[in-house]
RNA sequence: GGGCAAUUAGCUCAAAGGCAGAGCGCAUCGUUCACAUCGAUGAGGCCGCAGGUUCGAGUCCUGCAUUGCCCACCA
């Protein structure tokens, strides 16, 4: 069959596809026994909310440049796919689902629920990895993993497990950040603030004026802070005063803490340990107690008196309306202020007081420090070290439970018969030399296993139960590099910069833990991908393009050189359809350069093979001797671009060399010159810039390689020795 | 409040002290033998602003402006 004018992408990609994945070759164990030195990706698993976006395109794009280009050079290259289950943002968008026709999580209850969520999984994590499939990505989808499969869900029990052996996680009540309509705690990671107009209230606490944007926390105030340098207090400090509330008059102890900003407000603030995370540190530190008015449904609770069971903003005016009553209410000024915000569903986080599992982070900081400081793991750009640090060095112990119900439930599990008194640390015989660990807290019967236990060793009688909690997402994230076995550490991950220190440096410091290794040598940080106009490119908004439409309509070798052309090392890309315009264009050129070649060759039955022709200088042109010369430096410079990240370098070098060198200039040289010499010329070049363009445009390269004469031609140009 | 990045043609981006470039778009011309998804020609620039260093600055330094992003316990 004569192939046609024009390259039709659509005819070629899923045949090819289907080639590479018959020849094995996406699996390392399947490669050429020559291909010996591992060299290993793992895909940041895309959360199974939803379809792919542009975002994860780049992504992949990268991964497979990098990928084929190794497996060229002959490693034993392992890409492992998978999808992340994704805890709250995937619960939500089931939840939103459900709502729809009129259903909570509640009307299902967990179990129902919790298989509405895996139909969800299922359909979406078919759909993302047909997805990269399009795309062209060449993953080992034999090994493919989810981060809630089988043995995974072992693997974090173990992580959660061996921590809590070395002490390292505990329980505990603290202020938390707590999202009502998730009802569920987040980490600091997990939420955004918004700049949102308030009002600032300044209220009378007796001699001393404070202010707020919170009145309605003043119930659960226990103390009013000054800074000790502030002497316009000094005499109040360490006394206890008396003031007036909404609630009747009230006696409060005024405390110095160096945290006090003198600058803001009035100077003197009040401490709500129960609402507010910097209250309950300060209140900590001065063993204040923690009186909780807000309860985990975003209403006031019975400590709030009258106020008990509105809803915080009813609250609020309310308790104004009547401060302000009783006089103690001095002025109200606008003020903006950032609201803290679920970075899922949008709602306000109401700091509350709750009891929660947590993560040491003391050491675990040290470790994710380390091999990065030594400069074991690079960061490319390396100026996202910075923050990096910055945040290692703040950072607090991690709340690591969450009360939703999808994800890892802890392995935790609970006496049903009462609770018993003592509150001693009981380790049972019975469980001393197994993985089970037994806790007898002041209120609360439990054991830490990775299975239920057959038999409770506290009543030797109750089927226990398990903690209904999950663990936060990325705490299963954090041991994704683990999935490649064997084939750990692995080479460089490829990510988006807003998730460094929610994931990469969890992974750090989780291989550094269990593996006593770095799981990655380099972290290469992936431009953002925004609109033509600067913004984010999301859904909500209808920002977001397709890839696969992209796919549909320019092919998938268009989009992917269009994308590649495009990453020239900024934080930000702001796309435009143009490039990949560009990159239809440039396949199409491709497409009819190598059917001129293959149509001057035909008649010569010329072979080539992968070696440079042997040629007598002196038979040369100019023509020829420049081409030559130019693909050496082309071969050379795309060399040095790959390894150091520069993809777009590489494409737009690939592109002139192509285009401008070969076509423009050497294939219209090649008219007028006689011989199978330049033949011979004709096919090396374009053999060669077949060989280098594969990373980028893999199908189009790989149908046309199929139809090359090459003496020792191999199954597929994914295991043709890449030039050097 | 701290930090990072960006600002060059209509749009997206190159140009690491020495004549400002590419792709896309636009205009005019050209279908004979790889390709009209092509070829040729062309229009189009206060290189964000203001200073400074230098024989020479888009590039280095300082300040400013605008935009985007990250971090942070200002109640």
């Amino acid at each position: 069959m004569k192939p046609s004018k024009a390259y039709d992408p659509k005819e070629v990609e899923d045949r090819i596809y289907q080639l590479w994945i018959k020849s094995g070759f996406f699996n390392p164990d399947k490669l050429p026994k020559t291909h010996k030195k591992p060299y290993t990706i793992v895909i940041p698993p895309p959360n199974v909310t939803g379809e792919l976006h542009m975002g994860h395109a780049l992504n992949a794009v990268i991964q497979d440049i990098l990928i084929r280009w190794k497996r060229m050079q002959g490693f034993k290259t392992l890409w492992l796919p998978g999808t992340d289950h994704a805890g709250i943002a995937t619960q939500n968008v089931v939840e939103k689902k459900l709502r729809k026709q009129g259903l909570t999580r509640f009307d299902l209850g967990r179990e129902k629920f919790i298989k509405e969520v895996w139909k969800w999984k299922e359909k979406y994590g078919d759909i993302i990895l047909n997805q990269f499939k399009k795309i062209g990505c060449s993953c080992d989808w034999s090994r493919t993993r989810f981060t809630m499969d089988k043995e995974y869900a072992e693997t974090v029990k173990q992580a959660f497990l061996h921590y809590y052996k070395k002490g390292w996680i505990y329980q505990g009540e603290r202020t938390v950040n707590w999202c009502p309509r998730c009802s569920t705690s987040l980490s600091d990671l997990e939420i955004v603030y918004k700049e949102k107009p308030a009002e600032m209230y300044y209220i009378k606490y007796g001699p001393i004026t404070i202010a707020t944007t919170r009145p309605e926390t003043k119930l659960g105030d226990t103390a009013v802070a000054v800074n000790p340098k502030d002497e316009r207090y000094k005499k109040y400090a360490g006394k206890t005063i008396t003031i007036k509330t909404v609630l009747g008059p009230a006696k409060m102890k005024v405390i110095e803490d160096k945290m006090v900003d003198m600058e803001f407000g009035t100077g003197a603030m009040k401490i709500t340990p129960a609402h507010d995370i910097l209250d309950f540190e300060i209140g900590e530190r001065h063993g204040l107690e923690r009186k909780q008015v807000i309860g985990p449904d975003g209403r006031m609770t019975k400590l709030a008196d009258k106020y008990a069971g509105m809803t915080v903003t009813e609250a609020r005016k309310q308790i104004v309306k009547d401060m302000d009553k009783i006089g103690i209410l001095e002025k109200v000024e606008p003020y903006t202020h950032n609201s803290a915000r679920c970075y899922r569903c949008d709602t306000v986080i109401e700091p509350i007081l709750s009891k929660q599992w947590f993560l040491k982070m003391n050491e675990l900081a040290k470790m994710a420090e380390k091999p990065v400081k030594q400069g074991k793991i690079k960061f490319h750009p390396k100026s996202f070290e910075k923050p990096y640090f910055d945040w290692l060095k703040n950072i607090r112990d991690w709340c690591i439970s969450r009360q939703i119900w999808w994800g890892h439930q802890l392995p935790v599990w609970h006496c049903q018969t009462g609770r018993i008194s003592n509150s001693q640390f009981l380790i049972s015989k019975q469980f001393e030399n197994s993985k089970l660990k037994i806790e007898n807290s002041s209120a609360e019967k439990f054991i830490i296993s990775a299975k239920k236990p057959k038999q409770c060793p506290f009543c030797k009688n109750c089927e226990m139960k398990q903690s209904a909690d999950v663990l936060d997402t990325w705490f299963s994230s954090a041991l994704w590099p683990f999935t490649t076995k064997d084939f750990y550490p692995t080479d460089v991950l490829i990510t988006a910069r807003d998730i460094i220190n929610l994931w990469v440096a969890r992974m750090i410091f989780s291989g550094m833990e269990f593996k006593k290794e770095i799981p990655f040598k380099h972290v290469y940080i992936n431009a953002t991908i925004l609109t033509k106009e600067g913004k984010r490119m999301s859904k909500s908004l209808g920002t977001g393009i397709d890839p696969i439409n992209l796919i549909n309509e320019f092919g998938a070798d268009a989009t992917r050189f269009g994308i590649a052309y495009q990453i020239m090392g900024n934080q930000d890309m702001k796309f435009v359809k143009d490039n990949i315009v560009m990159g239809k264009k440039f396949c199409n050129k491709l497409w009819n350069a190598s059917r001129f070649v293959l149509g001057q060759i035909k008649s010569s039955k010329l072979k080539t093979q992968n070696s440079k022709p042997q040629l007598k200088a002196q038979n040369l042109t100019a023509a020829d001797k420049r081409i030559l010369k130019t693909l050496d430096k082309t071969i050379k410079s795309v060399n040095k671009d790959l390894e150091n990240f520069k993809f777009g370098k590489a494409a737009h070098t690939l592109y002139n060399f192509f285009w401008h060198d070969f076509c423009d200039v050497y294939i219209e040289a090649s008219k007028k010159q006689e011989g199978e010499k330049t033949k011979k010329i004709l096919l090396y070049v374009l053999s060669n810039s077949l060989k280098l363009l594969h990373p980028f445009i893999p199908f189009i390269t790989e149908e046309i390689y199929q139809k090359l004469p090459i003496k020792d031609k191999k199954k597929s140009l994914m295991i043709e020795k890449w030039p050097i």
